[in-house]
DNA sequence: TTGTATGTAAACTGATCGGTTTACATCGCT
DNA sequence: AGCGATGTAAACCGATCAGTTTACATACAA
C-alpha cells in the first residue's frame, strides 16, 4: 500500500516537531516544511493536537522497527544486541543533532494537557519494555521484566541527560552500568562479545 | 538578610512554572500567583525567560541544598544516602503531585533558543554530579566521577521514566541497579556507620 | 461534458500573550 | 509637609497563532 497524504504531513510532521518542538512550533512551521496547504492539514486532523498524537503513534511504530533492526545488524546475541542500543545513542549524540527521545519530548510539552498526546507517548514506552523485556528472556534473565525495566531508565537517562550534557560519552558510561546489570542477570554462557 | 521583593518573585515563579511548564505557563498566570503587578515583574526581569533563568538558578541552589539535607537525615555513610536519593524521588512520584526535574524540563523547552536557560541548567548538573562525586569519592570507588556519572543518569532517568509511567517502582528499580554499581565499585567494607 | 473530490493560495477572525504605559496609592525619610 | 521610591490596577499595543473561509485549479469518473 503506497503512503498517502495523511502519512505524507504526518511523517513531515514529525521530523518538523523533532527539531523544532511542539508548542514552539507554529503550524505554519509544519505547511512550509511539507508544502502543504493549511486547508488540506485541516482536512486530515481537527486540531493540531491531533497531528501530534499521530506523529508520536507514527514515532512509535517507525523507531522502534528501526531499532530492530539496527540491533540485529550490529550484534547476533540479545546481550549485544541491549548494548548497542546504548552504542547507536552515543553516536546519535556525537553526531550533534539530537534531539532525544520524541515521546519523552511530548510527554513533557503536553504533561497533563492532552490525554491522547499522553496515551500515544504510554504505547511507545510499553513497546520498548516488551522489547527489551523479550531480549532479556533470551538472555536468560531470571527477571526478564524488571531487568528491562532498569535498562529502560539507563536508555532512556542516557538519551535524556547525554542530549543536554551534549555529551556522547554518558551514552557509554550508561552501557557500562547496563553491562555490569548484563553481568548479573544473564546466564554464565555469554559468546564473545564486546563493540 | 531577609527575602528580598525579587527573591518572593523568583521563588513564586519557580512553583508556577514547576507545576505548569514554561511555555504553557503565562506570565500573567505567575502573577496572579504572586499577588504581584506587572509593572514590578518587569522591574526586576526584562523579559519572561530571564525570569525562569532565574527560577532554574534558584531550584540550582535550593534543590540540591534540599537534598543534601534530606539524605544526611536518612543515612550516614555514603553509600545509603546514594541510595536515599532514588528512595525520596519514588516517594514523590508516589505522592502525585510530581513535576520531575526542574532544570531537565526547563532544558528541554528551551533547547537551543535561550542560552541563558540553557548555562543555568548545566550549573544544576554540575552541581548535582560533583555532590555524588563526592559521595562515591567517600565511598571509596576507585573512579568516582566515572561512577558518579551513571548514578546521575539512573536517578535523571528514574525521575523522568518513572515520572512518565507514573510508576514509583521505577525509581526503586533504578535504585536496585544503582545499589549494583555501589556493590561493584564501592570498597567491600559497607557496615552501616561511617560520616 | 459535467460533477465531485482533492488540492493550493491567501485573506480573515478571534483569542492569547509579552511587554508598555498611564494613573493612582502608600510608605519611609528629611 | 513634601518628595522619591516602590507598589497595585488596568488599559493598551503589536505580534503571533490556531483554525475558518473564500476563491480558484486540476484530475478524473459517469
Amino acid at each position: 500500500m503506497q503512503e498517502t497524504k495523511r502519512d505524507e504531513i504526518v511523517r513531515s510532521a514529525f521530523s518538523t516537531f523533532y527539531q523544532k518542538g511542539f508548542l514552539a512550533t507554529p503550524v505554519d512551521a509544519v505547511l512550509a516544511d511539507t508544502g502543504i496547504s493549511k486547508r488540506t492539514l485541516y482536512k486530515y486532523f481537527r486540531t493540531k493536537e491531533e497531528l501530534v498524537e499521530a506523529a508520536v503513534t507514527y514515532y512509535r511504530h517507525a523507531a522502534l522497527a528501526s531499532i530492530a533492526d539496527e540491533i540485529e545488524r550490529r550484534a547476533d546475541d540479545p546481550r549485544g544486541r541491549i548494548l548497542a542500543m546504548f552504542d547507536i545513542k552515543s553516536e546519535a549524540i556525537a553526531a550533534g543533532d539530537f534531539s532525544g527521545c520524541f515521546a519523552i519530548n511530548a510527554r513533557l510539552e503536553y504533561d497533563g494537557k492532552e490525554p491522547g498526546i499522553e496515551a500515544a507517548c504510554d504505547g511507545f514506552f510499553e513497546d520498548l519494555e516488551t522489547v527489551i523485556t523479550g531480549l532479556c528472556a533470551e538472555g536468560g534473565a531470571a527477571d526478564p521484566a524488571a531487568l528491562a525495566r532498569q535498562i529502560v531508565v539507563l536508555l532512556e537517562g542516557a538519551i535524556v541527560y547525554g542530549r543536554f550534557r551534549r555529551d556522547p560519552t554518558v551514552a557509554l558510561a550508561a552501557r557500562e552500568a547496563a553491562r555490569a546489570l548484563l553481568d548479573r542477570d544473564f546466564k554464565a554462557t555469554h559468546s564473545p562479545n564486546e563493540a
